[in-house]
DNA sequence: AGCACGCCGACT
DNA sequence: GTCGGCGTGCTC
């Protein structure tokens, strides 16, 4: 039997199958989807079985070496959905088998040097160094000694030393020791006798143990007879009781119980809507939805009921979440109606959670998965329904290879097990309203919000008014006059700042000498903490300087806003208020989100001062004020999406305000009042704002009418990076169709990161059935370059990241 | 990606 | 003469 293998080496020139022959031993056991371990050239790596046959084109075939799995970690879907991936993005199969499964999975080689010859002809160092053990491992070799490491190289040369490769699966399963009793056919009283009736702890453990019949955890045995060790070691020396050890899973949430909820009644709007979902699920076909529901109108218990159709049927279901919404209050919801039916997976879980919850969908104990991106790979073999949720969200899309786009898969899944897939947001992507309006996705209004609360109202303030009238603070009057209002009434404000926290850049007041990182062509941002200036893309860090560093003035300070600078603002034109600042730097540690939330949620603040991460997912009935600092600071960004994404991000704040009881306010603070992506915002109206963007695509040549490859050339010569964007753009625009635009070279947006210049050429679409293997073409041609010199090129089909 | 093989400069 | 630099090509 041969085994045809994708080997873990992701390179262009081993992205093809080797064929190994399988041991007759294994014959029964090697399945397609299963990891095993290789012989490859002169090392031993992991590779992916995909495929099982008699006979090969190859004389002379090595052996498999070892099967690393039980059950395949990828079912035959999964390995279609690799080969489809691949050939999406461009990208190779390992590359693509590896997004699917957790990094738990990916095997690790361990090098080790063994004495192979004779001990006495390794001289002095290196005997002291291996001891009485006969091997070492390399990387000690290397890291601690690496003087030696020419002689040891020597000796394997001449034998005397060998090189093994052992390849480890790093799954590490934790295990708790558990206890159980050894008796079995004795009564309490016969066990209780093997003890001195003066020994009360251990009588207590022995009666613990006897009313278990499954083993008990020692630890919580222990806390909770209030006893220590110490109890134990007379028990097990007299045999009564032994120790095990047991795998558990890692618990993420700490040991939290869910309440239980019960579904609730749907307004009729609900029921409109989820009827035609539960209509499918019932026939069992793949169709597509886009629920277009304002924030507020209940499309969560859509979800939480098509979910329970579909487990009622015996399927399972996907829920993708953006990232930055995967809140402690999201999973909460599913838990709660769901309990242990539920996997949750983000990016939030250390390696080891996600391997634990990985496993619990992987051998079918759950039947649900609620998750960021990656999760649409879930391993489930009986899928019934995907949804996701925010379908707008940028993060759905994955910016390394392999380049996927979560919607993509999911349609993929969805029609592979013909099921629903349910796509929900406030502010559909562009893309998915316009598939909705032609009929490719069936669109399901949702226009009313469940309680019937009317949207907030939106005032937008012109800045430059404010300027003009002398106001030179961040704050707008009508705005500083919201939250003094807020803070008498005991209600509270929302502040959002649409820029990374800190992020301020610094400029000479004289000469206008901008600090800009000497390896990226990118302004250096000022961190306060270390009054330091950083640069976001490749870490550099220098100094604040006290001077101009071009014309020596000394009135050089740093612009712009941050979150922090909002806040000492804060406290100066509102000192009485409590302010809560939510950040990358006051989130960083594991659970601080949900703190923070929570002490907001029990009124412990009257302002909530944050950046993207509170846009979604924030429902307080107290919240009666949303303002937005600076709405157009995403707007002039040189990315076609950036008025769609600045609407998206109005109405998705906008959301927070009014909620409940109490109406809700939203105050957007702009430079540009006038443009549309902002002005429908007032409206609430999505439809009127889609035809208007539709025209500026249409315009532009940009999607949903055309659609784009981005071709991203880098290297640290500038010259060589224009000649072979040229030669490549000559030969796109020579092989693609007549109608098929070409733009470029031009220089990327950010010219230069990390010393290496950068220049890229777009291609827009209609139809372009060589476009894939054009571009293979290209990646083959430049291959040698690639490996070897400092060339690389990057290809992104549907980019949503321009820089 | 690694790793060996193979062909040219500076050293015992 | 050899040791060792890194360009080239292969891995079932």
């Amino acid at each position: 039997m041969i085994a045809k293998v994708v080997v873990d080496v992701p390179s262009q020139q081993t992205d093809r199958l080797f064929d190994y022959r399988v041991p007759t031993d294994w014959e029964d056991v090697v399945k397609p989807g299963m990891r095993v371990v290789v012989p490859f050239g002169p090392r031993t790596i992991q590779g992916f079985v995909i495929e099982l046959t008699e006979t090969s084109t190859h004389q002379k075939l090595k052996k498999v070496i070892d099967i690393l799995d039980v059950i395949p970690v990828l079912t035959p879907e999964l390995l279609n959905l690799g080969d489809w991936l691949t050939d999406e993005t461009l990208s190779f199969k390992v590359s693509a088998y590896h997004v699917m499964l957790p990094a738990a999975l990916r095997a690790k080689v361990k090098k080790e040097v063994v004495i192979s010859g004779d001990r006495g002809k390794l001289g002095m160092a290196l005997q002291a160094l291996f001891g009485k053990s006969d091997r070492i491992s390399w990387d000690v070799l290397t890291k601690e000694h690496p003087s030696l490491v020419r002689s040891v190289q020597k000796l394997i040369q001449h034998e005397e030393l060998d090189l093994h490769y052992i390849v480890k699966d790093k799954g590490n399963k934790k295990t708790e020791r558990v206890l159980s009793l050894v008796p079995t056919d004795q009564t309490l009283d016969e066990i209780l006798a093997h003890v001195s009736p003066r020994a009360k702890k251990q009588q207590d453990v022995l009666r613990s143990l006897f009313d278990q019949s499954e083993p008990v955890k020692t630890m919580e045995l222990l806390s909770k007879l209030n006893t220590t060790r110490a109890t134990l070691t007379p028990l097990f020396k007299s045999g009564l009781v032994i120790e095990g050890e047991q795998e558990v899973y890692r618990d993420p949430t700490g040991g939290k119980d869910f309440k239980q909820t019960k579904p609730l009644p749907l307004t009729d709007k609900q029921a409109m809507v989820i009827a035609p979902i539960l209509q499918t699920l019932e026939d069992n076909k793949h169709e597509a939805f886009l629920v277009h529901g304002v924030t507020g109108s209940g499309k969560t218990e859509i979800y939480l009921q098509s979910i329970a159709k579909t487990l009622d049927n015996g399927g399972e279901a996907i829920v993708l979440v953006p990232e930055i919404a995967l809140t402690p209050q999201m999973v909460d919801r599913f838990k709660g109606r769901f309990g242990s039916k539920v996997a949750v997976l983000h990016s939030g879980l250390s390696m080891g959670e996600k391997y634990d919850e990985w496993r619990k969908i992987h051998r079918g104990e759950v039947k649900v998965v609620v998750g960021a991106r990656s999760a649409i790979f879930a391993p489930f073999t009986n899928l019934g329904l995907i949804i996701i949720d925010e379908e707008h969200e940028a993060s759905y899309k994955q910016e390394e290879n392999p380049r996927y786009h979560a919607r993509d898969v999911a349609m993929y899944r969805g029609r592979y097990h013909k099921c629903p897939v349910i796509l929900g947001s406030a502010t559909p992507a562009l893309e998915s309203f316009a598939r909705a309006k032609k009929g490719v996705y069936t669109l399901l209004p949702l226009s009313e919000r469940v309680n019937n609360r009317p949207m907030p109202s939106v005032n937008v303030i012109d800045m430059r008014e404010e300027l003009r009238l002398g106001n030179r603070s961040m704050f707008s009057t009508v705005l500083l006059e919201g939250m003094q209002e807020r803070l008498e009434r005991g209600e509270q404000t929302v502040l959002f700042l649409n820029r990374r926290g800190y992020s301020t850049f610094v400029m000479c007041r004289d000469c206008g000498y901008v600090a800009t990182c000497e390896h990226c062509d990118i302004s250096l941002t000022y961190h306060r903490s270390h009054n330091q200036l950083k640069c976001h893309y490749c870490g550099h860090e220098e100094a604040m300087p006290q001077t101009c560093e071009s014309c020596g003035s000394e009135h050089i300070r740093f612009f712009g806003t941050g979150t922090q600078k909002v806040e000492e603002e804060l406290a100066r034109v509102l000192p009485e208020a409590r302010v809560i600042r939510m950040d990358v730097d006051t989130t960083r540690k594991k659970g601080a989100h949900e703190k923070l939330l929570t002490s907001f949620g029990n009124g412990q603040a009257d302002i909530l001062l944050g950046t993207q991460m509170i846009a979604k997912g924030l429902d307080f009935p107290k919240i009666t004020l949303v303002g937005v600092l600076a709405a157009d600071s995403m707007l002039h960004i040189p990315d076609f999406r950036s008025s769609e994404r600045t609407f998206q991000l109005m109405e998705q704040v906008s959301g927070r305000a009014g909620r409940h009881e109490l109406l809700g306010e939203v105050i957007i603070q702009t430079y540009s009042p006038e443009h549309y992506s902002i002005e429908l915002v007032k409206s609430h109206d999505y439809e009127a704002y889609f035809e208007m963007e539709m025209r500026q695509r249409k315009q532009g040549g940009y999607p949903p009418y055309y659609y784009l490859t981005l071709l991203n050339v880098s290297h640290p010569e500038i010259t060589k990076v224009i000649g072979v964007t040229e030669k490549i753009t000559q030969f796109l625009k020579r092989e693609l169709a007549e109608d098929t635009v070409i733009l470029g070279p031009v220089a990327s947006p950010i010219a230069r990161i990390k010393d290496r210049y950068r220049y890229q050429c777009m291609i827009k679409y209609k139809n372009e059935p060589k476009l894939v293997s054009t571009l293979r073409e290209i990646q083959q041609h430049y291959l040698k370059e690639m490996n070897q010199g400092q060339l690389q090129i990057s290809i992104d089909l549907q980019p949503y990241l321009f820089m």
